[in-house]
DNA sequence: GAGTAGCATTAACCTATGTTAAAAACTCAT
DNA sequence: ATGAGTTTTTAACATAGGTTAATGCTACTC
């Protein structure tokens, strides 16, 4: 908890209504947020317009684009919250100069990084493998308050397919 | 390179033919494995016999099981020398255990992870935004390399279609 | 309570990919 | 070179999911 207590008391801390961005695909964004309370979305636009949502953001997740702090580049995706929302910013270079200093941050960062390789291995094992169905019944097993939240648009371009398809899976 | 040291002089060399098991799906498997050199594939099959690939793996990669050494859980895919390969085997508890002792092995765990996520994140917008015709172009445009040294049927199984859906796309 | 806006459903048609099976093209050992 | 085994291509048909558009539903505003 070393960790959530530094981001906590020298990060930033923000307030976004539903609807608001975080940041945007394309930006600079060299920060990890950490969310503390609210949900948010994670997505792509596609060049022709398509959107398609890589990831739901609850509340004590920590979440940053990899692509923009690893590699400077800007980020790939978006960020806006589904509902109000509390997030607090944090460098990313710092917690890697943070994580160089002591080992406990560093073993912090470690957990987490293999819980979000867990979770992304786990994804691309259902996007491979899965059809849409089965993807869907997943997402209603293993978080049914997720789904009841979120809209059936929403819950779709997480799916990887259009709402029209979601309609047509859920009447069998 | 402390980590490779330590791997290199304290792992346990194996050699493996071309179509050799390193571990099977199921298995429990609470090691690493550095790839000294060599080709093999990470895979699923399905309850239904389909085979999908989740990953080719090169030389001086690592890769281990995240489920089976996270969650003390069986390998949730099968590793598979598709060239004569020779790995390095170091348990996943030791380098856990390493990297609280040391913290540039500490921080080399970090380097190692954030690329994996960085990967599997990759992995994921191209299966999520992309049709099969774009991620195949896209595998020829970074890795034709590794695209000459395949057999179509294993191409196919990794971008998630069928040979003969592959070889349709090839053809227009 | 009528009007509007945003979501969800339905239907008709289209396209990409799956399935099966047969034919063709390689590859290699003898 | 021959023939066996493997990989790739081709073809015919089946199915999941995309597209568009019309309809229905809910909820909020006035």
């Amino acid at each position: 908890m070393e960790l959530q207590n530094l981001i906590t008391e020298q990060g930033v801390r923000y307030h976004f209504e539903k609807g608001a961005r975080v940041f945007k695909q394309g930006d600079d964004c060299e920060y990890i947020y950490l969310v503390e309370h609210g949900l948010l979305k994670a997505f792509y636009v596609t060049a022709n317009g398509k959107e398609t949502i890589k990831s739901f953001i609850k509340q004590h997740s920590i979440i940053g684009s990899l692509n923009a702090a690893l590699c400077l580049a800007p980020c790939t995706f978006s960020l806006e919250a589904l509902d109000t929302s509390v997030l607090i910013r944090f460098p990313f270079s710092q917690l890697l100069d943070e994580s160089k200093r002591s080992i406990t941050i560093s073993q912090e960062v470690v957990q987490i990084l293999l819980g979000l390789a867990l979770k992304k291995e786990r994804r691309e094992f259902e996007l491979l493998t899965l059809s849409a169905t089965e993807r869907f019944n997943n997402l209603r097993r293993t978080d049914p308050e997720l789904v009841k939240k979120l809209t059936q648009n929403d819950i779709a371009k997480y799916l990887g397919i259009t709402p029209v398809a979601l309609s047509r899976i859920k009447h069998q």
